[in-house]
DNA sequence: TGAATATATGAGCAATTACTCATATATAAA
DNA sequence: TTTATATATGAGTAATTGCTCATATATTCA
């Protein structure tokens, strides 16, 4: 912090809403898991059907691993959801809230 | 990416629609600005009112340095503007685009 | 003009992260 | 049971990043 606090008005300031500090960090947790061009095309394609790791890898052209990875980190944010079948696990989006937030950034990159 | 691709079943895949790279990189950039604490906060302080970057320093208690380093990636992005006032600069949201990706993130946060 | 205030910005650093590689576990098929 | 397939996961690494510190630029005021 600087030493010195200049010419603050108070009065505005008062009026500013701040939210609290653990809303704040959920909600970077939040958006971090859209931050990334692996999770959002993942994320994507699960917003039309449900895949399994073998299938996202090939629609990506990535490795097993790597979406392996991904959807635990997408999982542990609770963005997503894997039931078992069979080998298989097959993963779809926890609720619309995950597709929505797409859309909308979507929709920024190609209106703006 | 691994040697043998394992039993995908094409017809399925070949619906899946996949945004081009461009946009969906684009769109990790755009979440990408979201995804951080102090970010977050100058957006959603700015929501709700136009302020330099004393201001914005003296509300969240950090340095001038780190708020105008902020400022500047936030303005790279195209999230914010800046209209110089004599020594000060106000800062304030490109379009309403920004506040309502806050607050989706924000309700998903609260509700879930 | 010179001092104070407001902002911007380059360099450097510690922390985070997205991947690879190796390996483990689980299920199915032979 | 042995082998192949599907997924998960720990360790390691290169790249990114959010801050600090130092410094530069711009404007106002004395």
């Amino acid at each position: 912090m600087e030493k010195h606090i200049h010419n603050i008005n108070d009065e505005k300031i008062k009026e500013v809403n701040l939210l609290d500090n653990e809303t704040i960090y959920d909600m970077s947790l939040l958006f971090k898991m859209f931050a990334d061009p692996t999770r959002i095309k993942i994320l994507y394609a699960l917003s039309e059907k449900s895949l399994n790791v073998c299938e996202i890898s090939y629609l990506l052209k990535m490795t097993h691993s790597a979406i392996s990875h991904q959807l635990a980190t997408l999982k542990m944010a609770n963005l997503v959801k894997g039931i078992k079948v069979g080998k298989e696990v097959y993963y779809s989006l926890i609720d619309e809230h995950v597709a929505s937030i797409l859309s909308i950034g979507k929709d920024h990159v190609l209106e703006g």
